[in-house]
DNA sequence: TTCTAAAAATGACATAATGTCATAAAGGAG
DNA sequence: CTCCTTTATGACATTATGTCATTTTTAGAA
């Protein structure tokens, strides 16, 4: 993560850099992103980056974490507007995830972060990591609805609907397919999830 | 894709540039992989190296093709072994991809290639564009013991075990849990796959 | 206000990697 | 043997990264 120099940079210098690696990160990949772009953008010298940051991975890391939790809020305003409803919840989550503006984001940045948080296998739907001190999100799922067999069987299910949210969003975001066929795909998987497939 | 130059070269010296990638995909990850180092253990100049691959990625794409017409066929072997049973099938594939010596691959270069493939997004289980001539897997799976309501249901099926057998794959292939965690969680998600989630 | 030590800023530079290109060599058809 | 296409080659231009010695700023003690 950034170094305490970087977090204790005065409040228009800190956004202009932000802005600059927003901007970088939305642009390219995490490959072909530049260093050099960045600094030029935000207008600082090239040493002051390395002040801030140990290297590209950790600046585009500053950009996951922030993403990752404002997206856990979503995901948390999706499991209360849903009344708990797992299912319908997924959906919304797929729909914000699959909008145009996810907060402050832009889609091809997310895209790319998205991908780089898959790299480096991170799970959005709960990361202890980043989230200490957020409740989880399992305590805002109604269980009445579910089947459940024991106190392990909710999370085995969020593993599941967490790995085809991001499985079919990530086809989206890649444009394989489109946001309505993916919606439909999304709507047909949680049913066979709903149902169970074995006769 | 590589060249036809490439494909064209001697056996010998085709097999001594794919050691080489694979030698170098599989110490370091794509970003840190350096073609320097390629073409120094392959003992061919630079220049040729751009006259056989466009570039970096093209390189590793080689490998993923390989390494999914390999997979591919296990993945089939899988099917016929259990005689179609898909839950049975999912098990055998996750003991085949997280187990220690797949095919000719290192296990840290299938973690790289995985990664990659994440990273594009292709569907190992089921890629039309590697595998034209390929009879789909979906073929060979027992609907009979399956719940299908219609059937596209099947497609949708396919893709929730993919998904969920690519998750835990890739946590043990990164080590946040243990070969046998993920042989249990995936156990556990395939029971919830068979008996529904919906009171 | 002045002094001082720690923190932050700076940009030139060493290092290293990528991709290109002009030229040389090899191969094969007639 | 000759001509033409394909392949091989490595020097080089370009570009990027990360380091570091030095300067500047800041904050707090005297």
């Amino acid at each position: 993560m950034p170094t305490k120099t970087f977090f204790n940079l005065r409040e228009e210098k800190r956004q202009r850099i932000e802005k600059a690696l927003i901007n970088e990160f939305s642009k390219s990949s995490f490959e072909q992103a530049s260093i050099t772009n960045i600094i030029k953008e935000a207008n600082i010298p090239r040493g002051s980056f390395y002040q801030y940051f140990v290297d590209k991975k950790d600046a585009i890391k500053y950009l996951i974490e922030k993403f990752m939790l404002s997206d856990h809020e979503k995901v948390y305003q999706c499991l209360v507007e849903t009344k708990g409803d797992i299912f319908d919840a997924a959906v919304r989550v797929y729909d914000y995830r699959t909008s145009n503006a996810i907060l402050n984001f832009d889609i091809q940045l997310v895209k790319n972060i998205l991908e780089e948080l898959r790299k480096n296998n991170i799970n959005i739907f709960e990361n202890k990591d980043i989230l200490k001190n957020e409740k989880s999100l399992m305590e805002f799922i109604d269980k009445d609805k579910l089947n459940l067999k024991s106190d392990k069987d909710l999370y085995y299910f969020m593993r599941i609907i967490t790995a085809i949210i991001r499985s079919v969003t990530m086809e989206v975001l890649s444009e394989r397919i489109s946001k309505e066929e993916g919606k439909e795909i999304l709507e047909k998987e949680l049913e066979i999830l709903k149902n169970g497939m074995e006769k």
